[in-house]
DNA sequence: ACCCTAATTAAACGTTTGTTTAATTTCAAA
DNA sequence: TTTGAAATTAAACAAACGTTTAATTAGGGT
């Protein structure tokens, strides 16, 4: 196996789990059972090692969403389901993942990783404001504020997922539920949101 | 003045900013202009000291929306108003503190300090959670998903403001315009959070 | 079988970490 | 003025940190 995908492997669970700064090269050396050493010798240094990740990971979520605005045959609110679904599915798929991102977003260390965040994080948020922007110049939405709609969408499932405790408090669920892997929980958000996109653009 | 203020004063900052791992006891030391020394003479620990500044930030943010849902002089969507605005305030208030928390609730250390963060946080929930089972019980409201409902109200000014960076490119300001400090905004999330809980809830 | 480069290792590097120690200063009560 | 507890300090502590070094192993190309 690659030794480089396992440093990252091992990487993302730890640095998800603690933060960068809450985790030390021996631990991360440790869990991909390599030399700490190995970790200089393949990125060079512990913040290298993060940019990979995150350049890694971002890779894996390229944006699909322009072809979608672009396809004439679904409506605008069809369009705006498809993007819902596409976020749920990316943040259920790795909530911990998007913590990191946000975690590091949220500090002011390293601004130039915080710059390349937002970008990832933008990098679809301009397709949906297209869209929206259409759908009201069509007349198929009402004039709402577009950013913050947005806003609202990642937001709710960000809020949501923001840790494990956090989301079986809200939703009164007992220990054994594990909300990052409930298939129920993730058609549950998805069509909630629908719903409060429907009544919040939707002309009657 | 009184130091321990003092120094729970630059805590904040710091850890606002840097995180708890990332912040050293040296640097708050010097922030607070004081012998590192007296941070483990009148906290003990820099753990403890966590506690403490949780703790005292905790009592500053007391829920006062019991007293609002009982009041039978305002109707639902009144009432949810009140919350929607005190939230928006407080999230203003101390941006950054919000972030601590938040962080702290996405990693995995310090089990306690999350459950008692979740507690924090969730302090009101029980009453946004019972005022809007009110409204559809008296066919004020539609029959929505309270627990998300909520989530879509905090989540979408938590995401808004997870970072300035983030905050101006999402609303394509320059570079000066501080968001945190802005009256502007906030009474832009307000307005709009409003008008999305009046057409998500209110029966046409 | 030889060679050379890449991979891997244990050990050590110099810093920085949180915390403690032991000595000193401060200052109000006696 | 003396006394004693609280406050403050500089220095030192052991442990952990990220990283480097220097030596060794591995393995395909010639």
């Amino acid at each position: 196996m690659d030794k480089r995908q396992t440093i990252l492997a091992a990487t993302m669970k730890l640095f998800g789990q603690k933060g960068f700064e809450g985790t030390s090269v021996r631990e991360i050396a440790a869990e991909a059972e390599v030399n700490p050493a190995m970790i200089s010798y393949y990125f060079g240094s512990k913040e290298k090692l993060f940019e990979n990740l995150v350049e890694q990971r971002a890779a894996f979520l390229k944006g699909v969403f322009a072809e979608v605005v672009k396809n004439p045959t679904l409506s605008h609110i069809e369009k705006l389901y498809i993007m819902i679904d596409s976020y749920v599915d990316r943040i259920f798929l790795s909530p911990q993942f998007h913590h990191l991102l946000h975690r590091e977003l949220s500090m002011e260390r390293r601004p130039q990783m915080k710059d390349a965040i937002a970008e990832i994080l933008l990098r679809n948020f301009v397709s949906v404001k297209k869209m929206i922007q259409d759908g009201i110049e069509s007349g198929e939405f009402k004039k709402v504020d577009t950013e913050l709609t947005i806003a609202s969408i990642v937001g709710t499932i960000s809020y949501l997922l923001s840790s494990e405790v956090m989301c079986r408090k809200m939703l009164q669920k007992n220990k054994d539920f594990n909300p990052y892997q409930s298939r129920k929980l993730k058609e549950r958000v998805g069509e909630y949101l629908k719903e409060l996109m429907r009544s919040h653009l939707l002309i009657k």
